[in-house]
DNA sequence: GCGCTAAATGTTTACGTAAACATCGGTGTC
DNA sequence: GACACCGATGTTTACGTAAACATTTAGCGC
């Protein structure tokens, strides 16, 4: 166990500092500086020795210092409302992994509820926690009504939402993927497309439902009532149970794979043939969707895109920070039809 | 469009800085950093009065500083080899709520692939970046070959890993889990089950897998050999193909729900009846296992509870950072078994 | 060889905070 | 009433870095 003045003196055993360096390499701390941030105005032989002695020391960059020194932080800030779904799951890995390319690190955020409180209490723990940039995964429409205090000037990318003008959007092409499932449905010979849609408080949810009931129309078609549903597997086998209960049922398009799932199972249950009797299209592309019972026919997202994507617009206004705020885009990341076992043509009426 | 001036005077506007808060209050610097660590040794009135001079002008206490001060960063890093499986996910969530109810926050660290090289990348980013202590997230053999170099003394805590001595280690109970789906299975009077097990390179496999051998073995019954696959559904409808065509096999225990799963669809595609003449058991619990046809029994895994007690090792190590380093515990976290409709009685043989 | 330029390096300083120490009243004790 | 003491507040200083400025040295044209 150890002692007291042996806990001191390992305490005192340091990180080394610059200065420590210097002195071993014979140089001024300024010089050791110029190597660690890699500027050109250094010899060579010098530059070899301070590595040298950096190395035989263990020294590394104290980031707090330097984020002190020069208000960059090397760090961007996530903030999310879930980690538990799916999409924002890939997006954080895209996002972490891209910011790591470009040598960032990723400081999480999460907000529990969906209050304002709590999200407030993000924001601000943000702007205490050093971040250069802030990309925002919502799907609600909390920035609306933006009480929020988000650090004045700091670069701001939001996904999965509309914000308006004041930030710049990056998201799937959430109407181009409604599309391509209805159409696909259409194509095979449906007459009709019901649809299993996101709750109303989502952005991508309503998207894909406006999407949906114009594509209908533009096929002359007049759109059915959506069935509102949480994403859940659950409201998708609600759902799923009124619509195979229906005859004249013979295609449905699912919000998301959670729910297509649970629609699927509502019709094995009725004993309907998926895609025999009625055919299902979901949304996602989830791991398992292809392993579904039958392998479900879905709108593939590219979450990886849309990390890099958000990352790209963040670390551009980062750097030009302070010149051209005004400047915000939206970006729109297309969606794949991925064709699988659940659709097919409906069986001719007898 | 903004001048280069206007730019410059937008940059000036700087975030306020102790000093003109305690400018503003009539005070000194330090009585605002007595107020803002919620020192105790303040007057009601001077506190009240800086707390609305801190108000007014939209204090926000420097990170930097703070930490360059005070060499604690209120932050932990988390390093993870994938975010792209379920239970990495749901422990990431669990870890980063917790930390944010303790006033930390997350700095995510992902390691690409699982080569040396990245993983010392990530450890050397992490100790650049200022971070109190650091979770680990593994589930491979990476530990044992420690080239890393780890900043001493900094707490660590590891998960999904056995890292034998060296480090605290918070993990979910795989033996037990693992017996639990061989006894509910022997216990419906199967009287073999086959495993389709993880990697071998991956610690909680092999902990399922020598724990099913075990329970076989505790019950009299020659556990035939493990199949393994690699956590996908795919190498989990490959085997299903294989035991499926076999028909000696009336139980199998997936080690994880996807590759239940995966099993669960080729049994489909061979026309066997599941649990009719097949039972399946899986591992985790995705939130979908219930909406699986049939809806999936499993082993719940408690990530939450594990983030948490990941979180609350690691601040306890960070308390009491050069007292007591050698402290390292093991703390392992129960399992549920969730029956569900993929099991049952074997059909009594003709 | 003179002065000029540019490259290499050193010196000074400030970033915002919090610990350590200093000061100044007031309060209780005998 | 002198003394010690304590609580509230101010002053000084150092944390490790990098920008700004200063200095030295080498190279080069004339």
């Amino acid at each position: 166990m150890a002692t007291t003045e042996g806990t001191h003196v390992t305490r005192k055993a340091a990180r080394p500092s610059m200065g420590d360096v210097a002195r071993h390499a014979g140089v001024s701390s300024q010089t050791v500086s110029r190597v660690s941030n890699g500027h050109s105005n250094v010899d060579a032989a010098t530059r070899a020795r301070v590595i040298d002695s950096m190395r035989a020391l263990g020294y590394r960059p104290n980031s707090a210092a330097r984020a002190l020194r020069s208000g960059r932080f090397r760090t961007i800030g996530v903030i999310m409302f879930t980690l538990r779904t799916f999409g924002n799951m890939r997006t954080l890995d895209a996002i972490a992994t891209e910011a790591a390319h470009a040598n960032y690190s990723v400081m999480l955020i999460p907000v529990v509820d969906a209050t304002l409180e709590h999200v407030s209490g993000a924001f601000s723990r943000l702007s205490e926690q050093g971040v250069d940039g802030v990309i925002i995964v919502f799907e609600a429409h909390l920035l609306d009504n933006a009480e929020f205090t988000l650090p004045p000037g700091l670069p701001v990318v939001v996904i999965d939402s509309n914000a308006g003008d004041e930030y710049t959007v990056v998201d799937t092409d959430q109407a181009e993927g409604a599309r391509q499932a209805t159409e696909h449905l259409l194509g095979l010979g449906h007459r009709q497309v019901w649809h299993i849609a996101g709750p109303e408080s989502s952005f991508s949810a309503v998207h894909r439902t406006e999407s949906w009931r114009r594509t209908l129309k533009d096929a002359g078609i007049e759109p059915p009532p959506a069935l509102y549903g949480d994403w859940s597997t659950e409201s998708g086998h609600r759902h799923g149970l009124t619509l195979g209960g229906r005859d004249d049922v013979t295609a449905i398009f699912a919000a998301n794979d959670q729910m297509a799932l649970g629609a699927m199972r509502a019709l094995h249950e009725l004993g309907r043939d998926v895609p025999g009797d009625i055919s299902v299209v979901g949304f996602d592309d989830l791991e398992e969707a292809h392993s579904f019972w039958p392998p479900l026919t879905t709108i593939r997202q590219d979450f990886g895109e849309v990390g890099r994507q958000a990352i790209q617009q963040l670390l551009c206004k980062v750097d030009e920070y302070g010149f051209d705020d005004e400047d915000n885009r939206r970006v729109t990341v297309p969606t794949r039809l991925i064709v699988r076992e659940s659709t097919a043509s409906p069986r001719v009426r007898s």
